[in-house]
RNA sequence: CGGGGUAUAGCGCAGUCCGGUUAGCGCAUCUGGUUUGGGACCAGAGGGCCGCAAGUUCGAAUCUUGCUACCCCGACCA
């Protein structure tokens, strides 16, 4: 079966891109660094969408759309922010193209430049606070807790599918406090939401952290991460939620008037989820099979395949097979029929297994004669005939026990893959001939921490929230550390 | 932006060194038939500006020059 997709184990990078393109969520389209999305992955982001939707609405958050373009100026007002951003901007110079005068084509009219140019996106807060600005005058004006579901773009130098696009897909959070504390809190909360999501519904677990200096926000005073574990031993940044502070209230002249009757800035946070969230999905989680996806996620929960020789016993099956589609789509399941007569069994089996539906059901003749229907795990790719009274209910749970097999599944990956670890040496062989996360200790200098990159690749991916106060020594310059950070490739 | 590579049917490739009938192969597609409990088989068919442009030549996928696009490795990054 392998043969239709490379081998994991032998080329991963090949692997993940081969099973992207095959399971016909994404390809690569004719513009530079920008895919297209098919149908079964954008299913997916979807999927992703609806329920992140529903967690921010839960907590209190209203969706809104602000503009594509960003004018020039507005860049530059935040002074870390533009810094940050400005190597990979998207810059619209121009509004209208004309007949080239030789009429070998159309070009861009030179008449028609900008008088002052747009930014294509590549984050919002900008064009968010200058707007801001005239909706808050006073504490009564506050919280303002918005979110916004759009593309951006950042012009990177080296993409991949859904890991690293030019254009990516995502949400943007984006609100304004009246006190630091209430900021800080939104900005933890928000880190919550998507660790509850990415653990819960994805089946990926994660390290939630905060991030160093030199990996944080363009603009932030603090920068919380959620980091994953894939199967090749690299690290992938699953969302971030910034604590803002004051400066784009002061970048933007964001003043309220709050309860002592003062004029004070605004507080901020935002927070952002993107498309690479289903490249995290197929790295943590597939197998040389295909993908393996969460039942929670996949457009597909359950697919019913006949096996038939003939119309009369296609006929047969067919009104077991769509009796029992309607009893599992009654408790909620989204299950599909495929009765295609171009294709046979083996063909679907394996064609749904790419495509990590989660359970698959097979009705033959011998089935519809004993009362029974085969079912097969897709996380387990295991088979068991069983009796079809009480299938509904036995469907049901097995989603539930899927969707948690898969998450302890890789939280035993994770867990066999992180390594505590106190000298150089060792450092530098787990991160070398092992990969996974390291807890190791560090001086907390950048320049430490940009040594350690340049000798070893690995970065410091957070300071882990959870790890322990811990008496220690760098494991790179030896000068005391007082509790553990985390350490590893990532993508 | 540095270093390396590639461009031939929808996809993956051979042919290029050493120019010569009608440019092949596998997969996919279409037609007909037999099949259907783990990626079926037989027979037939369609599909090409050989990346673009110029040059050399009786003759160019093949040689020369220029251009363009894409891929890989680095620096940048969710």
């Amino acid at each position: 079966m392998a043969r239709f997709l490379t081998n994991r184990e032998e080329n991963y990078s090949q692997w993940y891109n081969d099973l992207v393109i095959k399971a016909d969520l994404a390809e690569n389209s004719a513009v530079r660094g920008c895919m297209v999305i098919k149908p079964y992955g954008y299913a997916i982001w979807e999927k992703m969408q609806a329920e992140l939707d529903r967690m921010f609405k839960a907590t209190g958050h209203v969706n809104a759309y602000f503009p594509l373009f960003i004018p020039k100026s507005f860049f530059s007002r935040e002074a870390a922010h533009v810094e940050g951003f400005a190597k990979e901007c998207a810059v619209v110079t121009h509004y209208r193209l004309k007949h080239s005068p030789d009429g070998s084509g159309i070009i861009v009219d030179p008449d028609a430049r900008l008088e002052e140019e747009l930014i294509v996106r590549p984050t919002s807060e900008t064009i968010i606070w200058s707007t801001y600005k005239d909706w808050i005058q006073s504490y009564r004006d506050l919280p303002l807790l918005i979110n916004q579901w759009a593309n951006v773009v950042r012009w990177e130098m080296r993409t991949r599918l859904f890991l690293r696009t030019t254009e990516f897909l995502w949400q943007e959070g984006h609100t304004a406090h009246a006190t630091m504390e209430e900021a800080k809190e939104e900005a933890l909360r928000m880190l919550g939401v998507y660790s509850d999501f990415v653990e819960n519904f994805m089946g990926v677990p994660v390290v939630r952290g905060v991030k160093t200096e030199s990996e944080k926000f363009a603009g932030a005073i603090d920068t919380y991460t959620i980091e994953a574990l894939m199967q090749d031993g690299k690290a992938l940044q699953g969302g971030t939620s910034h604590f803002l502070g004051q400066n784009f209230a002061k970048a933007f002249d964001v003043k309220f008037t709050n309860r002592e009757g003062k004029l004070d800035y605004v507080w901020a946070t935002s927070w952002g989820v993107t498309t690479r969230l289903i490249g995290a999905l197929v790295m943590a989680h597939a197998d040389n099979n295909g993908l393996v996806l969460p039942p929670k996620l996949a457009p597909i929960q359950v697919v019913i395949v006949p096996i038939y020789k003939g119309n009369e016993q296609l006929d047969a099956i067919s009104a077991i097979a769509l009796e029992l589609k309607a009893g599992l789509e009654k408790a909620g399941l989204t299950v599909k029929y495929d009765d295609r007569d171009t294709q046979k069994p083996g063909f679907k089996f394996a064609e749904y297994e790419l495509k990590g539906v989660p359970v698959r059901l097979a009705i033959g003749p011998r089935d519809a004669e004993e009362g029974t229907v085969e079912v097969a795990r897709r996380d387990t790719l295991t088979k068991e005939t069983i009796a079809r009274a009480g299938i509904v209910e036995h469907i049901t749970a097995l989603m539930d026990e899927i969707q948690h097999n898969i998450y302890r599944k890789a939280l035993a990956f994770r867990e066999q893959n992180t390594y505590s670890c106190d000298t150089w040496e060792e450092f530098c062989d787990i991160i070398e001939n092992r990969g996974g996360f390291v807890m190791a200790h560090w001086d907390g200098t950048p320049e430490t921490e940009e040594q350690i990159k340049n000798l070893t690749k690995a970065t410091v991916r957070a300071l882990p929230f959870d790890n322990p106060d811990e008496e220690g020594r760098c494991i790179l310059t030896g000068k005391p550390s007082h509790r553990r950070v985390l350490f590893a490739r990532a993508y």
